[in-house]
DNA sequence: GTGGTCTAGACCACT
DNA sequence: GTGGTCTAGACCACT
C-alpha cells in the first residue's frame, strides 16, 4: 500500500503530487534507506493512473537523489544519512521559500504580518 | 511606460506574471483609483508579447475587481477604498499562504524553523 | 532542418543521441543563444521518430541548462556566455573522462599507452 | 573469496560490472591460466545477486575467450600466453577508446586538452 | 517480474 | 501553433 492521495481538481500535475508526497515521506523519515518502493505497474494500478505518470514521478525522485532504481529489481529509498536528509529538506524548503517570500514582498507585506499569519495557521 | 518585468525562464505563465505585478502595484497604492492602464496593443508592443496575452491578464484583473474596462476608452484602476484594498490584499495573501504552509507542514517543518527562515530572508 | 543523425543499430537510446548531438552543437557554438529549436512535432516528423522521444531529449537539454522552453512559443538556446559554455563543456567532458579513465586504469594501462592511443586516433 | 565490488547505483548492469572486473584481473595477470573461478552458486551467494546474473557474466567471459567451462567441473581461466593476453587487452581497450574519442571529438576537444585532462587524472 | 525506451494519440493551457 | 500532461500498450534488457 502506498500512502498517497491524488487530487484531480487541484490543478497540480499528478506526477508532481506524487513527487511531493514521497519526497516528504523520505525527508521526514517515514520511509527508510533501502525500503523498496512499489513497482511502477503496481503503484499505477493502485492509484488508478498510468504507468508512465508513476514512472515520471519515480524519475524525478531519482534525479533528486532520494531513490535509486535497479532494472529487474525495483526502486529503493537512497542510502542517505540524517545529515544528507536534512540537507535535502533544506534544499527543497529553501527553494520554495525563496519563491514564496519574493511574492509576499511584492505584495508589500511586513515581516510582522507574515509571522502573524503563519502563527494563525500553525495553531 | 509600464513597470513590469517579464521572465522567460521562470516557468510562470506570462499573463500570470503581469497579473501578479499589476495586482501588487494596485494593492500597494502605487497605482491609484481611476489611473488608466496602457492600451492592450501598447502594452503588448512594449513588453514584446502577444496582444492576446495582455488581454488575458487585463481580464483576470477585471475579474479580481482590481480594474474595470470601458468600451472604447480603455481600462482603469477600480475605485477601491483603503479598506477594500487591504481586503483584496488579505484575500490574495491568504489564499497563497494556505497553499504554502500546507506544503511546509508536509515537509515536517516546525513553526520556529519557518520563522527563522523568513527572518533571514527579510533582513 | 536539424543537423542530427540517428543510428538505430548503435544501442544508444535515440533521445540520448539527440541530446549528445545538440549539446555538442550548442557547446561548440554552432547554435547560438536565442536560436530557436524546431518544434517538437516538426523535429519528430523530420527525424521520423515519436514526439515523445524528441520531448525527452529537449527536457534533458533544459535540465542541463542548455535550452529553455516557453509554452506556446517554442524552445530556445539558453543565454549562456562564453564562460558558461566552456564550463558546461568541462562539466560534460569531465564527468565522462572520470568514467573512461577509471576503466582504463582498471585494465592496467599506463599513461604512455593511453596517450599513444589517443594520438593515433587524432592524427 | 571473489575480488569484485558491485555498485547498485552506477547504472551499469551487474553482469557487466562482473565481466569488466574479471576481464581486468585476467588481463592484468592477477588471475592465472588454469585458475578456477568460483562456482556460480557460490559467487551468487557471496555477491548477493541472482545465479542467472553470474551465469550471464561467466558466459560472456567464455565468449570473449578469457575462460572456459568444463561440465561438472566448473570454469577456469583460459590458457593464454602473454602475447594472447596483451592482444585481448588491446582489443578491449581499442574498442572502448574508439567510442570515447569519437565523443571527445564531437565535443570539439583538442588533443592537447585531452592529454592534459588525462595527466591530471593519472597523477 | 522489473525498470527503460519508444510509439500513437488525446486534451490542455498558453501564445 | 506551441509545449505540458496523461493515457494504453508494445518490446527490450536485466534479474
Amino acid at each position: 500500500m502506498i500512502d498517497i492521495v491524488i487530487s484531480n481538481t487541484s490543478g497540480i500535475p499528478i506526477y508532481q503530487q506524487i513527487l511531493d508526497q514521497i519526497s516528504a515521506q523520505i525527508i521526514k523519515g517515514e520511509m527508510h534507506p533501502g525500503d523498496s518502493l512499489p513497482a511502477i505497474r503496481t503503484a499505477a494500478k493502485e492509484l488508478r493512473i498510468s504507468v508512465i505518470t508513476v514512472k515520471k514521478a519515480w524519475e524525478e525522485l531519482e534525479r533528486a537523489g532520494l531513490i535509486y532504481s535497479m532494472v529487474g529489481k525495483g526502486c529503493f529509498v537512497a542510502e542517505l544519512s540524517g545529515g544528507d536528509l536534512s540537507e535535502k529538506r533544506n534544499e527543497l524548503f529553501g527553494r520554495r521559500m525563496d519563491k514564496d517570500f519574493a511574492y509576499y514582498k511584492e505584495l508589500g507585506l511586513s515581516l510582522e504580518e507574515i509571522i502573524k499569519a503563519i502563527e494563525a495557521r500553525y495553531r
